[in-house]
DNA sequence: TCGTATAATGAGTTATCACTCGCATAACAC
DNA sequence: GTGTTATGCGAGTGATAACTCATTATACGA
């Protein structure tokens, strides 16, 4: 059994001692972050702990204290980069599909949610349950709360007599499958469908479901 | 920042040390279960001392370690009851769809499903995620593979001439859409939607994906 | 009533945790 | 070069974890 974290108020619980100003300190910096991610990925986020991350990443605890007020802030900053990277790449996404059609927007964004959580699927999926803190401390930059944005407003575009509250919850149905499906589908890598066949019915489920309706 | 657990390898390490033979010992026995879920569910699986555990259900450590041979196999325990429980509800529910129309049976086994992980939403899907360790261990039981297997059945026989593959896919995408839908509404406490708007809608992206191909 | 199997105890051992702080080193501005 | 600021260090502190074991208490069959 391993040995376990015990809670320890901390004043100023996520703020970073020191931001980096320096060439070096920078590569510190994401010394840090890359080894502290490689180490809870491979032996979960419980498990690995701060001496353990600076002996990992060739550097001194007490250099790792000097950016991050504690461990889970490691954890959050971890999350906050993979999460911008991924709106950037929805934004994006959601450019792309103005003005096209749902039957041709859905599987290019099904697609495009696939790449994202695939490219950084343990920052995006996993870390968040293994992290309790990171549960309240995510909420502002919740990258699902941006995909429920986007989904929302494009929705409202294209079905724009439908009724608002209705929209709304075909939205919030569609959006937890699609999101369900491909994080267990890369959860458990699956390899008796591919990749096409999952997008092509994915596709096919939320066509469908919409499409009845509008 | 807490402390965190480290590995220590054990021998057996799911094996209890003892089974309780008299009735006071049963008592302790599942008045540490209780406790242990309580505070596990309150507190987060990795804040959740042994030391605490007995402390909070007034025995003593020693006695704890009689009966579980290390913390996990706590958190194992409490899975599996839960599990065993949520299998026997599937199955009863299984036996009362038999026979009758998808259209009839797609709301009432939503229905059940939401009424089982919701019974014991921290024990069935919470606990898996924040112990590494019971992903493996928890494998032969999963109460996933078992709603798989009744699935498959059902519609392999509601859809006999259609591709068996085909089928395989498209019981994979209604399923985790279901379930992931149905997790992540427990997760948020949703109350922008009610349940009976839930199931319906739920039972429409069923049923029109699924119609749309036999 | 007594002997034996079962149950319950909790102080103690060893290990590891999160985190600090005084000091050494390197970069930079002039 | 020199003073200043930023960076890096790591032994050390205090707390708490997992888990043991010698001992005491209880239940139960005869």
């Amino acid at each position: 059994m391993r040995q376990l974290k015990t809670k320890i108020d901390v004043s100023h619980p996520y703020s970073p001692r020191k931001t980096p100003r320096q060439k070096r300190s920078l590569t510190l910096y994401n010394n840090i972050l890359s080894t502290a991610k490689r180490l809870y990925e491979e032996q979960g986020y419980a498990y690995v702990s701060t001496n353990q991350i600076a002996e990992h990443a060739n550097i001194s605890i007490g250099s790792l204290y000097q950016y991050f007020a504690n461990g889970e802030s490691i954890a959050l900053a971890i999350y906050e980069e993979a999460s911008a990277k991924a709106a950037l790449k929805m934004k994006q996404a959601a450019i792309d599909i103005m003005g096209l059609a749902l039957e041709e927007s859905a599987p290019i964004i099904i697609n495009n949610l696939i790449d994202i959580f695939e490219a950084d699927h343990f920052a995006l999926l996993q870390l968040i349950d293994e992290v309790p803190e990171l549960r309240e401390a995510s909420q502002p930059i919740s990258f699902d709360k941006l995909i429920h944005r986007t989904t929302q407003t494009y929705l409202e575009q294209n079905f724009p007599l439908a009724d608002r509250s209705q929209i709304s919850c075909k939205v919030y149905i569609a959006e937890k499958s699609v999101i369900g499906t491909i994080r267990r589908y890369l959860e458990e890598q699956n390899d008796e469908f591919s990749r096409e066949q999952i997008v092509r019915e994915m596709t096919h489920l939320v066509l469908s479901y919409l499409e009845n309706t509008a």
